[in-house]
DNA sequence: AGGTACATGTAAGCTGTTACATGATTTT
DNA sequence: AAAATCATGTAACAGCTTACATGTACCT
């Protein structure tokens, strides 16, 4: 699913700017499970904008470069709708982090301690963000979606949480200290 | 974490030719978190070999190319413990399937039925796979890796048989049957 | 005085994916 | 007879990331 197809995705809900659908992507409900920045977006607008999928408007603002608010088109529906109906890639997930826990022999057990301790705390704050979120207001699709989130963000949380020990426990212990 | 650093974790724990390094990414135990074809790790393979971070002996066969097996060198081990040692980079996931969820209204229900099945089915795979890797073999690190594997493989299946009734159920049952 | 939020966009570069090219052996 | 497995590699392409370019207003 490229960048298009999921800012057609944002629009299919509301009418937003380009800033607007960045923070989406990082805060919103979506923040889970996709990710773009502005120079994958903006791109992503004009050319949405040039194929008749979404029409913009800019609204003049004082000391503020124009704010160009982008609306999706009956045609653009159409896509989205063709999109969302084929047959959805495999995820790809890479996890840096995941790679560093399996080398973890390499990495001072201090190290380690401070990474998990701060993973725990990144799944803490999605589970926060998703929490937050209004679910009266969304569609049950959007629903199971930030629930199914949740759900994941707490399952990994718990496991760091039951399990470090068995990756720094020991070595923290013995000598690693002095 | 460039699939150069990737296949030389691989390497860090045995010699390898490119076609089972590919089979690993596939198949073992890193194949929850990471993943690259052919096309991303001969390139790799023949870099790190530039670069004195790996050596390659090519091992003659009938009626098949050579087989060109890797071996990490010193060098490379430091490359692989800079790495480690090196802040991870947040992880990246991108699912489409979530983001057709996300629009399931969208998707005629049957098909939203066969679709979740079918990720369920999935998520059952990775953890049958993920099992039968046999733990007394593997470092403690590897291990801990593998099981969080499985959690959160098996928190994921446990959340769409949950919850599926609340995407599908309805609709399934009203009238979309006729 | 400095950092953050607002607001948009381009260009170069890096990386990875897909398709192509080749060919024998083993399994179904 | 077809499909999967073994086995390596290149070239073109697509896509995303990073850095650059510009500027105001508000908060600390």
């Amino acid at each position: 699913m490229d960048v298009k197809t999921l800012c057609l995705g944002l629009l299919s809900r509301g009418d937003y700017s380009g800033y607007e659908i960045r923070k989406q992507f990082e805060e919103g409900a979506f923040s889970h499970f996709q990710d773009a920045g502005f120079g994958s977006i903006y791109p992503a607008l004009k050319r949405l904008t040039e194929e008749g999928l979404a029409t913009c408007s800019a609204q003049a603002q004082e000391s503020r470069p124009d704010k160009k608010v982008y609306r999706i088109t009956p045609r653009g529906r159409e896509a989205l709708f063709e999109a969302v109906n084929e047959p959805p890639a495999p995820d790809k997930l890479r996890s840096d982090f995941m790679f560093v826990l399996y080398f973890a022999d390499l990495v001072p057990p201090r190290q380690l301690d401070r990474l998990i301790a701060g993973r725990i705390a990144h799944h803490e704050e999605v589970i926060a963000r998703l929490e937050a979120i209004d679910l009266s207001r969304r569609t049950s699709e959007e629903a199971f979606v930030i629930r199914y989130g949740i759900a994941l963000h707490r399952a990994a949380r718990d496991y760091f949480e039951t399990h470090r020990h068995e990756l720094v426990g020991d070595s923290i212990r013995s000598g690693a200290t002095a």
